[in-house]
Formats: C-alpha cells, structure tokens, sequence
DNA sequence: ATTACATAGTTTGTATAACATAATATTTGG
DNA sequence: CCAAATATTATGTTATACAAACTATGTAAT
C-alpha cells in the first residue's frame, strides 16, 4: 500500500515512539506500558519489542543507557531522539491520513456516526 | 501485536475484501477502486494485489472467472464469498478495536476532538 | 503506420515485520 | 527453597508488501 504501508508494517515502532515520547522508560516496562496505555488491546511480544528497539537505536530515533538497581539487575532505558520525535510528528501525521482513508472505504462500518 | 498485527499486516485483504462486498470486479478495476474509493489515500501496486487475489482465492475467500471481451482481451473477475464476508465482519471488528486502541495512545493528536 | 500510453495479468526476487520459542539470569512471594 | 514475575538476548520461521521485468492487447496521437 505504497507509503502508507511503510507506516502499517511500521506501526509498532510509531507506538513505541508515542509512548517514550512521555518519558524514559526500560524495555519490559514498555511493554506493559503499551498493552496498559491501549486498554489491553495493543500487545507486543518481546520478540517483537527488544529487535524493534535495537532497530529503532540503531537508526538514533532513540537512545538507550544501562541503569544497575539495587544489586545487578540490569535495566536499559531508552528515551526519544530529536530525530525521533520529527519522525513521530511525521508518522502521526500518515496515521491521520490513513485512518481518513479507512474511514472512506469503510464508512459508517468501521466508524459510526 | 498479538492478533492485532495480523490484522495491520492483513490490512490490504481486508480492504480488498471489502470493496468486493460492494460488487464483481476485476484485477485492474480493483486497483483503481481502492485509490478512487480511499480518497487517492490507499494504493497497492500490481506486485500486492494480483498475488493477493491469488491468495484469497486459494483460501476461497473470493472466487475468480475468466471473462473476454470484444476480441480476446482477457480479465478475470472476482466476488467474494460467504466464507469471505464472513471473515470481513470478523477483520471489521478487529479493525474497529485496533482504532480504539491508537485512539487511547495516541489521544487528541490523531483523534481531534 | 508508428509511436506511445493505458489496460490487463503473471512471475521473480527482495526486505523486513511480527512472531514463537528457547536460553540466560535476577527478584519476590509463598 | 521453589515458583512466578521480571529483564534481556538470540534464533529461526512465516508472510507482507514491494519493485521490476515480462507478456500482451486496445486506443489515441503524430
């Protein structure tokens, strides 16, 4: 679906975007954070998540630092970019445009009066 | 995303899925029926939507017959099937929930009041 | 008439998204 | 002490969506 199917494949990494965009946050607790945030219908597999992250340093749209708690356990906070909030706005503003399409294929269907 | 991405992922047959539920059609027609119908804002190139067709059919969610018209030029029209409108009222209720959730994420920035 | 463009469909190869699953290791509750 | 929850890493699989190349016909313009 031409560049509007960047962003649905790209979904995911939208919503971790919009998610650490409020704050630092750890993988794990991410992952609650989405399914809490989205009322339990967003759900993310660590195999989903952790890749996604790497992926999402990688391409400095976040950045990530080790934090030790109280005795060894380890936890990597990841927080959002500059860049990574320019492409947030961007995605933000595909996801509107996508759901004014949907809204017109599907009409009252999907999105009652 | 748990069930939800099947759907993300899913999003092009569900849409093809449901212009068909309007009526026959055919390859070519459908690729034009998705931008028109979607505000120009959806587009799957012919490499998506012909092996798309395929795969449907496959799983008999639309069935296809061959059609000529004035001298040979052949198209094949597609309608769905009761197996096929079943699952769309399924992926029309997903979809409505998944927009439930990007409206509890993302709030007023995508979803203006 | 020839060129060019739109129509109509098939096929191949590629990138990558999302997933399940397994492995590793720590913390907390019963 | 054992089980469950926490926390991260790594591997392999499936399927989407895509571009691009290919075949072929119909039509409009030059």
């Amino acid at each position: 679906m031409k560049f509007e199917a960047q962003l649905l494949k790209g979904i995911a990494p939208v919503v971790v975007l919009q998610i650490l965009s409020r704050g630092e946050m750890y993988g794990y607790e991410l992952g609650q954070a989405i399914e809490r945030r989205s009322g339990e219908i967003l759900t993310l597999g660590k195999g989903t998540l952790y890749p996604l992250l790497y992926n999402l340093e990688a391409k400095k749209l976040i950045r990530g630092r080790w934090e030790k708690t109280s005795s060894d356990r380890k936890r990597r906070y990841y927080s959002i970019t500059s860049k990574g909030r320019t492409l947030l706005a961007e995605q933000r503003e595909q996801l509107k445009e996508l759901n004014a399409g949907l809204k017109l294929v599907f009409g009252r269907v999907l999105y009652p009066a």
